[in-house]
DNA sequence: TTGAAAGCGATACCAA
DNA sequence: TTGGTATCGCTTTCAA
């Protein structure tokens, strides 16, 4: 059998009462005698409490959910990398779902994470806008905050976001400055938030510079470096001209290179491309790749910070905040 | 409140036992009518039952833990992903514990897994000898599989690993036979099991085609892009020749490439290089990277086969596993 | 088929 | 400073 606290206070020959009281450092209530002698036993016998016992009185389980839609995208490593670190270092430990952009795999791990009792939650939602599921969280009083990317008709507790739109707008106007007139997008798939930004900002450039805005030139992806091949051979075929391209991670900016190489364009000299992300990999792409940097470690970290404030009943004076984009130049821009 | 197993009981005007025979499919003990009255409640309130609660009297708590030593390096999102997929199927959570190669952390995430009761550990560990903690998995009668990488002194329940030392030996033979005769192993710390038995392989290889062994062709990494790209740089400084490269992970190849590009010699013509995952970005790399595939989501299914039964109580007529490697060809190589 | 009550391993309140 | 005891939300055994 498992030692439990019945056992360490018999040992001791005090009550489990007192026990509790050093197992939780109450600074009063217990002789400093008495103290040291309870430790030594547990010590001892390396007793860990249940934390399924303690998560049933307090209402506490020390354990937050993140949920993400892709891990074998590098982006979300860092992430869950940042949040595990900033958890851990306030003694909580993380749950994470992968719902392979599914939406019905997102529910489920919501319901998992109600039954399970986690102090809270992070969501990198698969959908942009909110299902009854959503609001379950807020149902069971389960603190909630959005990563990365917002949504629809939600009533979120906090978010962390990226300025996305900007972030196009940069990278645009910077191909724009270098003489492209005809800027290709891959972009995310259309209905999540963070598409729709960079899309706004893609278009807000070519606006602001007086240029036209082509429907031919935005194809859409799922970040998956097929996707952004695909969308290169795609435009290929259709013989759509372009000078330029854009993508909304990296990892479709890999996929573009790819299909770009093999169609023989030289790249920057014929074709310039710019990513996003900034994923440790794009500093070894051949051509090193230009791209957006978002400051994923900062991300995770602010995620987790708002969040434990929530869970500690703070509310925040800033319910979201929205992060600023840093264009990196290496060698697939002139 | 949180609705309790008491008020559906009170709902349906029926006992907490009745609704928890039916809350847990029991076939018997409950009529058909009294079944679909509660069924209809616990739907209509969406209750869900606190799996706390319920843990801490069946002790079972549908959770697995899973130790890994980097998740910013893509083998181990595969492997995660395959985890996960088939846990999911199967109704297990699974609880990640990243330890950034720190044997303090992984201590730390085994007594977090034991605290918090998981049903089972999965293993890769960050060391190649065991410590006392884990051995307390064992004390606390907690099923492990080690996955990947196996251990010293360990009384180990099953494993799932990978025929290393015959993956080294195929791509060094294949390398041999190209007429190299000065080949590099960068391989990964020299204390893991796998790294020794890839050394073996390649030490194998090298005798069996009457090659001598220099020591100064081994270089040690640590699986990152950049412990591969000094290891080049180095062997470059030293002014050491060679005239093909195998590293012990597709990240430390990519990270060799991007020296040995540097230095201005032509892959493949002058240095053949051979990397060793197979992901994702070894079809992308420039030039394309031959490696050695492993069967990553295979593993991943295996471990967690494995897993499910120990924890069924039923005894493997195999403790361990070992999957074979496959030469994957692409453009490094000649 | 159903219900009453004991028990799982902790915490927390109230007395002593 | 201590201990006794109720309590958390379930499952499980035993009787009815």
């Amino acid at each position: 059998m498992r030692v439990t606290i019945e056992d360490i206070a018999r040992l001791a020959g005090v009550s489990k009462a007192t026990v509790s009281r050093v197992l939780n450092n109450k600074s009063e209530g217990v002789g400093a005698e008495t103290r040291k002698r309870v430790q030594k036993i547990i010590n001892d016998h390396e007793y860990k409490p249940n934390l399924l016992a303690r998560g049933i009185v307090t209402s506490k389980t020390k354990t937050l959910g993140l949920i993400l839609p892709d891990i074998t995208n590098p982006f979300f490593p860092e992430l869950i990398k940042a949040i595990e670190d900033n958890a851990h270092k306030n003694g909580y430990t993380v749950i994470i779902g992968n719902t392979d952009f599914s939406l019905e795999k997102e529910q489920n791990y919501i319901n998992t994470f109600i039954a399970n009792r986690v102090d809270g939650v992070i969501l990198t939602s698969t959908v942009d806008d909110n299902s009854a599921i959503h609001n379950k969280l807020k149902k069971y009083g389960v603190p909630c905050v959005l990563l990365d990317r917002a949504m629809k008709n939600m009533d979120y507790d906090a978010g962390v976001f990226f300025d996305n739109e900007y972030a196009l707008y940069i990278s645009c106007e910077y191909l724009i400055k270098h003489g492209n007139k005809r800027i290709v997008l891959i972009s995310g798939p259309p209905k999540i938030s963070t598409s729709i930004e960079r899309i706004e900002g893609y278009r807000m450039a070519l606006t602001q510079y007086g240029l036209e805005h082509n429907k031919n030139l935005i194809k859409y992806g799922n970040f998956t470096i097929d996707s952004g091949y695909k969308a290169i051979k795609e435009l290929h075929n259709e013989g759509v001209d372009f000078t330029a391209v854009l993508a909304a991670n990296d990892i479709m900016a890999i996929g573009a290179i790819k299909a770009l190489k093999e169609i023989r364009y030289k790249i920057p000299d014929q074709i310039e491309v710019i990513g996003f992300d900034n994923i440790d990999f794009a500093e070894i792409t051949d051509p090193p790749l230009s791209t957006i940097q978002q400051p994923t470690y900062e991300m995770g970290r602010k995620a987790v910070e708002f969040l434990l404030m929530l869970m500690d009943g703070k509310t925040l004076n800033n319910k979201h905040i929205k992060l600023q984009p840093r264009l990196i130049c290496r060698s697939t821009t002139r």
